[in-house]
DNA sequence: ATTAATTTAGACTTCTCAGTCCAGAATCGA
DNA sequence: TCGATTCTGGACTGAGAAGTCTAAATTAAT
């Protein structure tokens, strides 16, 4: 059994995923099978609660860009990279998830802040780090701006599937098609920040 | 002097913007200078201005990706159309505007399929439509997929920049970054998709 | 077993907001 | 000018939701 305070976490991550930050104190202790009272007691508030959802959900979403292997090529690490992104941070759940911060983020600034700060930013900052390194080992050529490249693949990766669950439209992958998009993101890449360029 | 209906549009537009759905019809009405009363003979409900605003918004959306200007190399019409896009299509206004419908689509899905439609997806087409021309005449090589290219080119332009605001994070871009950043987007883009390719 | 703390159920207060109603003022058409 | 339409201001209803309160039940600690 989970404690109280993980069960209300859950039912609250759930129902605010999916009816963003409109739903009901009432709703979130039904759900969670706990009393109205209780809810508060843990929480204070329907704000407090909020955040503490971030929270909680941050520690979960920093490890899918696990950049350990380094030894592998470029390519082979990229594809990866793509293929672990469509897999874990670009589902349904996850993109539901960033859909309802997205929406959250007018009504307090800072959790917007503090998503990115948790997710995208710390992935710019690993993927940046790793492609630096493989520029002085003369297997990328970023131009000496391995920030703007790294930023420019997960765009590649993320681009229009992430803008489409955004809007609510489906946005589901077959692993076959993960597969090709992944394979096929590394390919573009490679030919624009590969070393043995002809143009620029 | 506006019409009623059309100061109410805009007191609409403007407040949704910037507060997402959470407005109140008072609130509209006030700033619109117009009685509630006449605010709900001309739009029924709160649900049916909302519509109505979208609506109205669309006509606007369309404007900025101009490819009427056939006859220019594809990289200076790439550096165009990123110019373009930066210049009115990622201010904070119509970001903001973008947020609010990621937002509202969570309570009203078809909003984001329509803004999807409207917006998005027309650039994605126009845009596809002339690479695949430009593969023709031979000067792009997109591997017979003019659609990803695109694809892969709006994302390139909009990525990071986009998903920050979203998130509500500052993303003014003075005029010379957008210049640089334009110019970059195109730059990359040719590597990958330039006819003169080494890999592949 | 007894005491202290926590949980429960649900009634209750207060507030906000969508939508209605109405009586009088302004506007417009002929 | 006069009749019809539209707009105004503001009171009103009804619903939903945040947060509080209380008395009883449950659980945990000694």
């Amino acid at each position: 059994m989970l404690s109280v305070r993980a069960r209300i976490l859950e039912a609250a991550t759930e129902l605010f995923r999916t009816h963003g930050y409109d739903v009901s104190m009432d709703a979130i202790a039904n759900v969670a099978n706990v009393s109205k009272q209780t809810l508060y007691n843990q929480f204070g508030n329907k704000e407090d609660l909020f955040k503490a959802m971030i929270a909680d959900h941050g520690a979960l979403m920093r490890a899918p860009l696990n950049v350990s292997a380094l030894e592998r090529h470029p390519r082979e690490m990229l594809t990866d990279v793509a293929r672990q992104f469509y897999t874990h941070a670009c589902g349904p759940t996850e993109v539901g998830y960033y859909r309802m911060i997205v929406g959250a983020s007018q009504q307090f600034p800072e959790m917007g802040q503090a998503y990115y700060e948790a997710g995208p930013r710390q992935m710019l900052e690993a993927l940046s780090q790793w492609m630096a390194r493989e520029e002085r080992l003369g297997r990328l050529d970023t131009g000496g701006e391995p920030q703007l490249a790294a930023e420019h693949f997960l765009s590649l990766i993320a681009g229009h599937i992430e803008a489409k669950g955004l809007l609510g439209l489906s946005v589901e992958l077959a692993p076959a098609e993960i597969e090709r998009r992944a394979r096929y993101c590394a390919d573009i890449f490679m030919r624009a920040f590969g070393p043995q360029r002809l143009l620029g």
